[in-house]
DNA sequence: TTACTTGGTGTAAAGTATGCACAAAGTCAG
DNA sequence: CTGACTTTGTGCATACTTTACACCAAGTAA
């Protein structure tokens, strides 16, 4: 270590996770309010502190499995903010990263970093301020699923595993935030041969029973093999 | 400060800059041949700690600036790497960035942290070994340029302010690693309104000399604020 | 049995992307 | 000065993709 100067060990590094979710055709972020200074009783992004013997990634699912018992969730790092007066307390550099939860199968967990969690609406978050530069973060990474999700078959993850298309295209419309038509968003869909019809249908609804599908990863991996490519 | 444990300030924070040019139609990448410990005589991309009153991206503009005397360069963030142990001497976690330069307009300065800096064709690394986890950053940046390439104007910052469109369309083929069509290229390139014909021809060239087109940036803003939406 | 709600389906027209070959404009060598 | 050489610049026909659009079907509830 003889040839850094100490100096640059004065900067933390932490982990900011945006974690999505999905319900009743609104998409949610999972926020905690701040119970200690600074900017108490805001708004803010789970996030933490990366271990001295934790890689990035792994710190960032820390924080998602800490305060929601969920493993094995997809995960992206989106980009690092280290603006010099980002955090009141000193200099804090933070890895932004966003992942997608099926949000109806789990509760939410206090837990040392959160005091209270909650799924908020992104609508309603709209012209709510966050705590440090969380807005700027959270934009960041709406917009980074927004992209990511028109090319990479990432929708699924929020989803339980048997949806109807009609779930789907709500899911993708309140991602792209635009109307898509039925019959289009359909047809691209099922040209797809990895969203498989389970030939079931929805139950204890007051109206004709939609089918269910899923999305077969195996038969999807198998095709990008063969040169095909994800685009909606 | 108090609330913070002195652990977490155990790790650097250092900014990597894999800066790209383009010349006689190959892409190239400026690399710093390493005289120190670890990795002395590998090639190995210029970056340097962030300062403590220092944001990212003025860490990486400097770095730029130091090697080449550049200012204002295309400069993005692509992302953060930090294994715990990609660097033998300690934790050291790295944002990095990719940056776009005019090669020919601008030589090399030795500086404080590259004794040795070169330009070298992307082609012939292909099969080099690169210092620390450089290798990956090199694919992961040029992956991002592949892919920001597409669908942001950006490849005119490779290339003189005057240029024919084979050397555009040279530029596109060397980064996307793909042939394309002489005559659907030029079509797409024409159609946007904002690659405008200077009504010049090449000189002192052995053969029906080529006409001259510029990059009309406040066009290209004009058009993108009225919804226009640059894809290739 | 009727009203209500959401599900599920096809076609025509417009626009976009692709594949392809030859004359034009200059330099250079003899 | 002419012919060979090199690279530029151009258009059309076809396949493919995207868009716009409306009505019957299947179930529940009153």
């Amino acid at each position: 270590m003889a040839e850094f100067s100490q100096d640059f060990f004065k900067t933390a590094v932490t982990v900011d996770n945006v974690i999505f979710g999905f319900d009743e055709s609104d998409l949610k972020v999972l926020l905690i309010k701040r119970g200690t200074e600074p900017y108490t009783g805001l708004w803010a992004l789970p996030g933490d502190f990366i271990y001295a013997q934790e890689n990035i990634d792994a710190a960032a699912a820390r924080i998602l499995h800490e305060l929601t018992g969920l493993e094995k969730v997809y995960l992206e790092q989106v980009r690092t903010f280290g603006a010099v007066g980002r955090h009141p307390l000193g200099r804090v550099i933070t890895v932004a990263y966003f992942s997608l939860v099926k949000t109806n199968r789990h509760d939410v967990h206090a837990s040392s970093f959160a005091q209270k969690a909650e799924w908020v609406n992104l609508s309603e978050l709209r012209h709510v301020a966050l705590a440090f530069d969380h807005d700027e973060i959270l934009e960041a990474c709406f917009n980074a699923l927004k992209q990511r999700v028109r090319v990479r078959p990432i929708g699924f993850e929020l989803l339980p595993p048997k949806f109807t298309l009609t779930e789907l295209q709500h899911l993708y419309e309140a991602i792209l935030e635009a109307e898509l038509d039925k019959r289009n968003f359909r047809k691209k869909i099922l040209s797809m041969d990895f969203i498989v019809d389970l030939n079931e249908s929805q139950e204890g609804v007051a109206h004709r029973p939609a089918r269910l599908y899923e999305f077969d990863k195996s038969k999807y991996e198998k095709f990008v093999s063969e040169g095909f490519n994800f685009e909606l």
